[in-house]
RNA sequence: GGGUGAUUAGCUCAGUUGGUUAGAGCGCCACGUUGACAUCGUGGAGGUCACUGGUUCGAGUCCAGUAUCGCCCACCA
């Protein structure tokens, strides 16, 4: 027996749940008592530890709500798996996030009237490094007030020395292994970054446009080739016309040159395969240097590239009178000159999809332009391997065929950016030709001829740093304790749109540098919408700020309403009334316990080790029954835990305090606290389910939890150093005999109801409970309590039905009870609700018969099934003498 | 064009391995402060589980197809 604790307990309750009362100061108590990091020992006995790695969010402003439900994701499984005794580390991070990083402070320069150029690079870089110490610890308060168990001590930057040596060493791994390369290719350039992007840096959006047709004059000949453009400025570079090489209405023409207006440059009709026939004139004009398709026909064809963008896609020299023109004003310009000169056939309205720069949403420009890239072919396939083989695994399972299908038809990785912001390339150049990649920070002189060295003036993509982030946030290439104890880690949680820019990456770098796949499970969260469906966004206005919404309803209540309301891999709709709804259930939880306090500090409460014992001995119908149910909660959600189902298992907790502890445990409990002896059960009985259920709910709603389990008998420090509950028994004949009561007094409450009797008048029953007699006579008052039935105008039966005209009758299965009602009796009512009733039953009575009565059913169906089947038909029928016997003793009227 | 998801109550969504009468929250109607909770309780109304066909003794659940909406990838002269 331990009763220290009940002697330092707090004061008593607040009547009414405050949110922020309960959660100032409890996460800078834990986070002092070191539960976020790994059990030290633990790891030492070489414990398996469980390791979710942040996805480290963008140091670009505050966390949005969406970073609220990956915190909440990641935290129950971390608090989960610390509960269940694993050494357990989540590890925090936060990305420099490059072109987005360098982004937004060029925006807050933009106010000042000034531009990153107007800095100089070095400058730039200082007001980015401000910009970035300023937020990160606003990002890590706002983690913190979301109640994140996250390591702080190993708290992770992309640009910190560890991972930027990190970076430095896989790129000169990559690149001694010729899997690194640069060259001239055609690539996405965005012309207000002024930097190639990827493609899957570009986001493409349908617009209006037209199709304009263009006249190009045959050389020696009146014929005139025409061809359909979206793009006429790009003719400017044109150096072909290519047509199909089956189309006959062109065949006469391959080999022959058209003129290019106003150009006046003589280039070649040639013949691909890629040319659609059916389209516009089935004649396309070919910019290699402006197209990605131009670039290939011309690899194909032998036809030249000519630029005629500058890099902020205006039209440099190469395009004559227009030179200087930006690409709009180009393409006025154009089609005027062709209107001029007659050559412009026709305009006709068109549609197409357009790439934009997913940062700064400025439609990008294909260029060619000399890059570094990464050679994907040999790192792809392991990385595919790794899904087919089960080393790595999906949750939704679907996502493993977007994984795969993205890995088959995988294009080489462009890495480098123009940009200033992010990991330097490590190539450094000399003035002899040599190029070096190096591991070190800088490089004073050429290795091969002492020469002086620049380095590169490019940075890396940033999902390159990103890549890495399992092992380098562990101190790789250093071969340090946590590499070994942390890597490879377990779960990787993060949102699906970026499971090919990042997870993919973190696979096949993961393999390719530390020789293992990264993690055992992808888990794929979705994107959190208004309430309408759309995307929060600042421009409409329809943002839900994490750290409002939880400073007025609680981080426990926007985490439990964003985890309950979504499953894995889909979108989910939030609005603050769902917050609202789960703020609400956290003040039916501290209610319950509040109630439950009176009781249990009036009693000496057996403790077993950490937490109160379970209950023995005389025990009621109803604690057997709670006990019961308090195991299958406990069983189910252990279950769904484990299958990454946190949502149902939220619900399904939340669904045994509220429905059943509370409406009918507590409800019954009331009468029994009058009796001493059974004060003392009830005592028991409730210490044990609330702080067992404190504890299942704990990963959930964490503040609230130990909040209230500090108040409870308890053993331990914390309830997050608590063990994860085990489900002990199923008691089956409790739960059926508890369930029939619960049944008929909901029926008895249905028939006060109808009849209109007052809520406060106690009434008299005669209820004929059959084999339940014995059970329902030991809970007699609990059933006169719930149903308002007068202790001594309540008498229960094993026997057959007294009739009595004079009353009405509630029924809930077999068990039927008989209430006397006198005046409040409406005969002619009483006559026509029961024949429905009977009508009910009957049906029911058939539905069974019918399902008996067939032979294959029988015979193949299980046969726990079939007499399920058979228990219902005997239900049925008793229902139905019953009822009918009611009826004849109502008689005729 | 390829892939994929959704379609269940007025709204937002659950429904795990197929098994009795399909659930929750919010909203709606009626009643109500009994020893926690009005951020509450009791009772109630509300569903052809998108459609068609199939498998099965049995389908919201599995299979095929159709429709509508969405997303991803590729293409779009």
């Amino acid at each position: 027996m331990d009763t220290t604790n009940q002697a330092t307990r707090p004061a008593e309750l607040a009547k009414t749940y405050d949110p922020s009362a309960v959660e100032r100061g409890l996460y800078d108590w834990w986070d002092e008592q070191g539960y976020f990091a790994p059990n030290d020992s633990d790891l030492t006995e070489g414990r398996q530890p469980f390791v979710i790695i942040m996805p480290p969010p963008n140091v670009t402003g505050v966390l949005h709500v969406g970073h609220a439900l990956f915190v909440a994701l990641e935290d129950i499984m971390a608090r989960w798996h610390r509960m269940k005794g694993e050494p357990t580390l989540w590890l925090p991070g936060a990305d420099h996030a490059g072109i987005a990083g360098q982004w937004v402070v060029e925006k807050l320069l933009a106010e000042e009237g000034l531009t990153r150029q107007d800095l100089g690079r070095e400058k730039f870089l200082e007001r980015v490094w401000g910009f970035m110490d300023e937020y990160r610890p606003r990002i890590r308060e706002q983690m913190k007030l979301l109640g994140a168990s996250c390591d702080w001590s190993r708290f992770a930057f992309t640009m910190d020395p560890g991972p930027a040596k990190a970076v430095r060493h896989t790129f000169k791994h990559l690149y001694d292994k010729g899997l690194i390369y640069r060259g001239e290719r055609m690539i996405t350039w965005c012309p207000r970054c002024r930097t190639a992007i990827s493609d899957l840096e570009v986001k493409y959006r349908e617009e209006q446009s037209n199709l304009w047709y263009l006249a190009y004059p045959v050389e020696g000949s009146d014929e005139r080739l025409v061809v359909a453009t979206t793009r006429p400025e790009t003719m400017l570079g044109d150096t072909g016309v290519a047509v199909h090489p089956e189309d006959e209405r062109y065949g006469h023409l391959v080999g022959q040159h058209v003129r290019l207006p106003i150009v006046d440059r003589l280039i070649p009709i040639v013949a691909d395969e890629h040319v659609d026939k059916a389209f516009g004139t089935g004649a396309v004009k070919v910019t290699p240097a402006h197209d990605p398709n131009d670039f290939e026909i011309a690899q194909r064809t032998g036809l030249p590239a000519i630029n005629v963008m500058n890099a902020d896609a205006s039209i440099n020299e190469n395009g004559g009178e227009f030179e200087g023109l930006s690409r709009e004003a180009a393409r006025k310009a154009v089609v005027q000159r062709f209107e001029e000169l007659g050559l412009l056939e026709k305009v006709e309205p068109h549609t197409h999809s357009v790439g934009h720069c997913e940062r700064c949403d400025t439609v990008v420009e294909p260029m060619i332009s000399e890059q570094w890239f990464v050679k994907m072919d040999s790192l792809a396939k392991p990385a595919y391997e790794a899904a087919q083989d089960g080393r790595l695994t999906f949750v939704p399972e679907r996502f493993k065929g977007v994984y795969d299908n993205w890995l088959e038809n995988i294009h080489d990785w462009t890495i480098s950016r123009q940009l200033w912001w992010g990991h330097r390339i490590p190539i450094w150049y000399c003035e002899n030709g040599h190029v070096n990649a190096t591991e070190e920070e800088t490089l004073d002189a050429c290795p091969e001829c002492g020469a002086a060295v620049v380095q590169d003036p490019d940075v890396l993509d940033t999902w390159f740093s990103s890549g890495l982030w399992p092992f380098s946030t562990l101190g790789w290439p250093d071969q340090t304790l946590d590499l070994k104890r942390f890597y490879p880690g377990s779960v990787m949680e993060t949102g699906y749109e970026i499971l090919f820019v990042w997870v993919a990456r973190m696979v096949f770098l993961g393999i390719e540098m530390m020789g293992e796949v990264p993690f055992h499970t992808v888990y794929l969260h979705g994107i959190v919408r208004d309430i309408e469906g759309a995307k929060m966004s600042k421009t409409k206005g329809n943002v839900i700020d994490p750290t409002e919404v939880s400073n007025e309803y609680g981080a426990d209540a926007l985490r439990y309403a964003l985890v309950t309301q979504a499953s894995p891999g889909n979108d989910s709709r939030l609005s603050v009334q769902k917050v609202e709804a789960s703020r609400n259930f956290g003040n039916k939880l501290w209610n319950a316990t509040r109630f439950a306090l009176r009781t249990i500090s009036d009693h000496e409460i057996a403790m077993d080790e950490q937490c109160p014992a379970r209950p023995t001995g005389e025990l009621a119908l109803a604690d057997r029954w709670i006990l019961s149910r308090l195991d299958e909660v406990t069983r189910n959600s252990t279950r769904l835990l484990d299958s990454y189902l946190f949502g149902e298992a939220g619900r399904q907790i939340n669904d045994f305090i509220w429905s059943e502890l509370c409406d009918w445990y507590i409800e019954a409990s009331k009468v029994r606290l009058k009796d001493p002896a059974e004060a003392a059960v009830v005592a028991q009985v409730l210490a044990y389910t609330i702080e067992r259920s404190l504890r299942l709910l704990h990963p959930f709603m964490p503040f609230i939890t130990e909040t209230l389990w500090q108040q409870l008998p308890h053993g331990g420090e914390s309830i997050m150093v608590a063990p994860w509950p085990e489900a002990v028994m199923r008691d089956e004949a409790a739960e059926r005999a508890f369930g029939s009561l619960m049944e008929l007094v909901r029926s008895i409450r249905n028939v006060r109801s109808d009849a209109g009797v007052e809520p406060a008048r106690w009434i008299s029953a005669d209820i004929h409970a059959g084999d339940l007699a014995a059970d329902f006579e030991a809970s007699r008052r609990e059933i006169g309590f719930l149903a308002r039935i007068a202790d001594d105008h309540l008498r229960i039966h094993a026997g057959p039905a007294e009739q009595n005209p004079q009353a009405m009758t509630a029924i809930a299965g077999e068990v039927v009870a008989s209430l006397p009602l006198a005046d409040m009796v409406d005969l002619e009512a009483e006559r026509a609700r029961l024949a429905k009733e009977l009508e009910d039953a009957t049906q029911e009575q058939q539905r069974a018969e019918k399902q008996l009565s067939n032979e294959s059913f029988v015979s193949r169906a299980p046969e726990h099934v079939v007499q399920v089947q058979r228990e219902r038909l005997e239900r049925a029928k008793e229902q139905v003498a019953v009822i009918g016997q009611r009826l004849a003793a109502l008689g005729d009227g």
